[in-house]
RNA sequence: GCCCAGAUAGCUCAGUUGGUAGAGCAGAGGACUGAAAAUCCUCGUGUCGUUGGUUCGAUUCCGACUCUGGGCA
């Protein structure tokens, strides 16, 4: 059994609901693919699905692990598999839900990340030194070590300079090699791969209009709450869209008003984002929402597809 | 009704000593393989309000008109 259904698209375009719909359907259960609803308490911000809108269907890495506590992709992959098996042990469907295009990718295809730790020290390093001596002396080190990354990666992007310049330091390895042998990879899984989008200027509407909603049902006292209990700037769940922002205006670096408008600009650009990744992958089945207009078209879209790569 | 100021990119505005124009923001496109809701790269043609006049040539100067502010009655 390897049968993978994936649901996935822009912020705010409708995944949940359907998905929910879709789960009944075929007896699937859901696992989330979100970088940010993993963490407890923070559920407004995330627009994370109540138990209510659940309806009885399971759901996977939704809520597991605190704010405070450090997540990224290796980790998700491994939680994922487990989940996986379970659902196949059940004889069920899984069905892959969220926004994270890079998470989705790791599992589907079955990235390997190398095995070693986070090297926490060498990244601190890296970055204390490229904010030492300037980003382009750091990148410079990834010349002496690994050229065909320093060429793909610009000087600027500190980050993923600083990445290559880790993989190196603990695989001997260069990392443009590894990600090239990565990207050939035929996937594991008989999947379906779903893309749900809209008219750009509806989405951004709705986007819009959800963060007031998020403000409306308290937005701000969650984050507070999070401060409370230990959540700080620089943590990796306080980089969260709608996070950052609140915090700068605790700090009293903004008023509230601009805070929000921040947030809704920035999730508006997180949906390009997103669409621009989901437009890169391989095998896709765009669902707009312009031509199946009723929740029931979509369905009877997806169930189609699914019928004809014999998932059903 | 009269006087003054404005009318230029989706928005806020700059500018052209007359040779059809450029910033910020918004926006668009792209990259991404252990921070990914992160991080980074690229992208500016628009009847210069309408309409006459002057001029080889007007978005720029002059007149009228329309609209928007503000002031006086």
């Amino acid at each position: 059994m390897n049968n993978l259904v994936i649901l996935t698209g822009p912020t705010a375009v409708g995944k949940t609901s359907l998905s929910i719909n879709l789960a009944k359907a075929i007896n699937g259960e859901i696992i989330s693919a979100d970088s940010m609803q993993v963490y407890k308490g923070m559920d407004i911000g995330t627009a994370k699905i109540t138990k209510e809108e659940m309806q009885g269907i399971k759901h996977h890495l939704i809520d597991i692990i605190e704010p405070t506590e450090d997540f990224h992709v290796v980790k998700f992959k491994e939680l994922v598999e487990n989940a996986i098996s379970d659902i196949y042990a059940k004889g069920k469907i899984p069905i892959i839900c969220g926004g994270t295009g890079f998470y989705i990718q790791a599992v589907l295809y079955d990235i390997d990340f190398a095995e070693e730790d986070v090297d926490a020290d060498y990244r601190n390093e890296l970055e204390e030194f490229a904010s030492l001596n300037g980003p382009e002396a750091l990148h410079k080190r990834l010349k002496e070590v690994d050229l065909e990354s320093a060429l793909s990666i610009p000087a600027a992007n500190v980050k993923r300079v600083i990445r290559a310049l880790e993989f190196y330091k603990q695989t001997g390895q260069k990392f443009s090699t590894h990600n090239k042998q990565q990207r050939e990879k035929i996937s594991p899984y008989n999947f379906a791969y779903f893309v749900l989008n809209d008219d750009r200027q509806l989405l951004y509407n709705r986007i819009d209009m959800r963060v007031d909603k998020m403000v409306k049902d308290g937005l701000i006292s969650e984050v507070e709450a999070l401060v409370e209990s230990g959540a700080k700037r620089g943590m990796t769940s306080m980089d969260g869209i709608g996070y950052k922002e609140i915090l700068d205006y605790f700090d009293g670096n903004c008023a509230l008003e601009s805070a929000i408008e921040l947030v809704k600009k920035k999730s508006r650009n997180y949906a390009k984002r997103q669409l621009t990744w989901f437009r890169r992958e391989k095998e896709v089945i765009w669902l707009d929402k312009t031509k199946l207009t009723t929740e029931e078209m979509l369905l009877s879209e997806i169930m189609s597809n699914l019928k004809e790569k014999g998932i059903i």
